[in-house]
RNA sequence: CGGGGACUGGCCUAAUGGUAAGGUGCUUGGUUUGGGACCAAGAGAUUGGCGGUUCGAGUCCGCCGUCCCCGACCA
């Protein structure tokens, strides 16, 4: 893509530096924009990035047999209030509610174990039809208490919401695990530092409930974990013990508990038979009697996510965007226009015919602007057409989750520093075939 | 909802109660091209809204709105 192809404007001043450094950098970058509290406008590049994060996921997904389907965002007060949780919603303030033109009340949907415990009701019948697990990938809306860091909490959100139904509680054991192991593949190809933490689970219910975080100094939960054995834990499963004296590890009883700040960026629960008796769901299992759903709900902040790799993975420059993640692999940059642009456009267009996706800086800026905006935006790598080109038809590569390479002139300084200094066009193609076909997408 | 703060061209900021200023970005022309370069010209604002005090309000007062930060809740 060229760089007038798509909008791509960044912002030299930087904004205010009360907000988060994934908030500032991603308006700063032009990723997002906000339109009021908690309501953002996904740029066309910030788009891009969104689209990266539900492939993973909708891959991830495929992994465990989940079945992909869409459920409606405008619900009926009426479904709602099957398993009481209209009340709770409305009373809690954190539900968008209005009426239709014959005064029946509906919600946006903040979540859709009603909808789909329905629609389980209606398709899965009897034991043959189990296990199942269905899954979408839709806008949430919840009128939150405080919107903030930029679309870490949103009112209006991309959540990935999955629900299983099985035949019994080993079953859905089963699909917990499941779930579960696709949770930490996308989480590690999204190359996120997370842990995993044992949690409470809220007013969604059920027990056995597993939360992904994100680790990042600006998280809004704090975890404690133990520095004896592997237990991790979010602070409100230790509301009890903290009003003791010295918290302690349920696990093993150690009160050596390190404490770090997390992002929410997956929650799992077993659900168990809750919904299912609520709203009178189940199936005829293999005696011919009856049996309520055994149930688990699985949810991941989809459009959370885009910002939260940006709290953990920048620097002074700007963003540094994993592999997986990236908009575009990389950038290519004529140095001088005038004379290096030819080139670029040619070197540009092989690396498109080799599949790999690059953006094209063809502006006729100083390369100072350019670099300042490469390294901003995030791209994992610059491909630099200037001098080394001229001399022995050399492209210059940086990659930018490397810091310590000079940012004056490009000279190897150390070896560390910028260990592909000049390659090839055919080197640099292979070299980029192999780092994109990684599965687990680690940066070279 | 409790506590704090803010609101001035797209963005960042200035203006003892006295002509709304500068930077950046944008447009045009020129120059330049290995780190946001330089010169010139230009467009862009009823200072969040309403009311009050005053000869005079961006500035003081009141009400309202919006947004941000800390807390309770959550993907």
């Amino acid at each position: 893509m060229k760089y007038n192809d798509i909008i791509l404007r960044t912002q030299r001043n930087d904004t205010d530096s009360a907000i988060s450094p994934g908030t500032r950098l991603l308006i700063r970058g032009g990723f997002m924009e906000q339109i009021a509290s908690g309501i953002w406008i996904t740029t066309p590049v910030g788009l891009m990035v969104r689209r990266n994060v539900e492939n993973l996921v909708r891959k991830g997904m495929q992994t465990t047999g989940a079945i992909e389907l869409e459920l409606p965002i405008l619900q009926p007060k009426t479904l709602w209030d099957e398993t009481d949780r209209w009340q709770k919603y409305l009373k809690e303030n954190i539900a968008f509610h209005l009426t239709d033109r014959k005064d029946n009340e509906f919600m946006l949907a903040p979540t859709a174990e009603e909808v789909i415990t329905r629609f389980a009701a209606n398709n899965l019948p009897t034991y043959r039809d189990l296990p199942k697990i269905f899954w979408q990938m839709t806008p949430k809306f919840r009128d939150e208490l405080r919107p903030r860091q930029g679309i870490i909490r949103g009112r209006e959100f991309i959540m990935k919401d999955a629900y299983s139904f099985n035949i019994d509680e080993s079953s859905m054991a089963h699909s917990f695990d499941l779930m579960e192991k696709a949770y930490q593949q996308i989480f590690t190809q999204c190359g996120f530092d997370f842990v995993q933490v044992t949690a409470d689970s809220g007013t969604i219910g059920g027990s056995g409930s597993a939360e992904f975080m994100a680790i990042s100094d600006t998280g809004e939960d704090v975890l404690w974990c133990c520095q004896n054995c592997d237990y991790k834990g979010n602070q409100e499963t230790f509301h009890n013990l903290v009003e003791n004296a010295t918290p302690e590890c349920p696990k093993c009883k150690n009160t050596n508990l390190e404490e770090k700040r997390g992002i929410e960026l997956g929650h799992i629960f077993q659900l168990q038979q809750t919904y299912s008796k609520l709203m009178n769901a189940g199936f005829m299992n293999s005696d011919g009697i009856k049996s309520f759903y055994w149930m688990g709900c699985y949810g991941i902040g989809i459009s959370r996510i885009a910002q939260a790799i940006v709290e953990q993975s920048n620097d002074e420059q700007g963003i540094i965007w994993p592999l997986s993640l990236a908009p575009f692999t990389g950038v290519v940059i004529p140095v001088n226009t005038d004379k290096h642009l030819d080139t670029a456009i040619n070197i540009y267009t092989q690396l498109q015919q080799a599949g790999i996706n690059v953006l094209l800086d063809d502006r006729p800026k100083h390369i100072g602007e350019k670099l300042t905006d490469a390294e901003l935006l995030g791209w994992p790598f610059q491909i630099l057409i200037g001098k080394n080109w001229d001399q022995d038809k050399k492209l210059e590569v940086r990659q930018r989750w490397k810091k310590n390479y000079d940012r004056e002139m490009f000279t190897q300084k150390d070896e560390n520093s910028t260990p592909l200094a000049t390659l090839t066009l055919t080197e640099l193609q292979n070299y980029l075939v192999k780092c994109i076909n990684n599965p687990n997408n680690q940066l070279c």
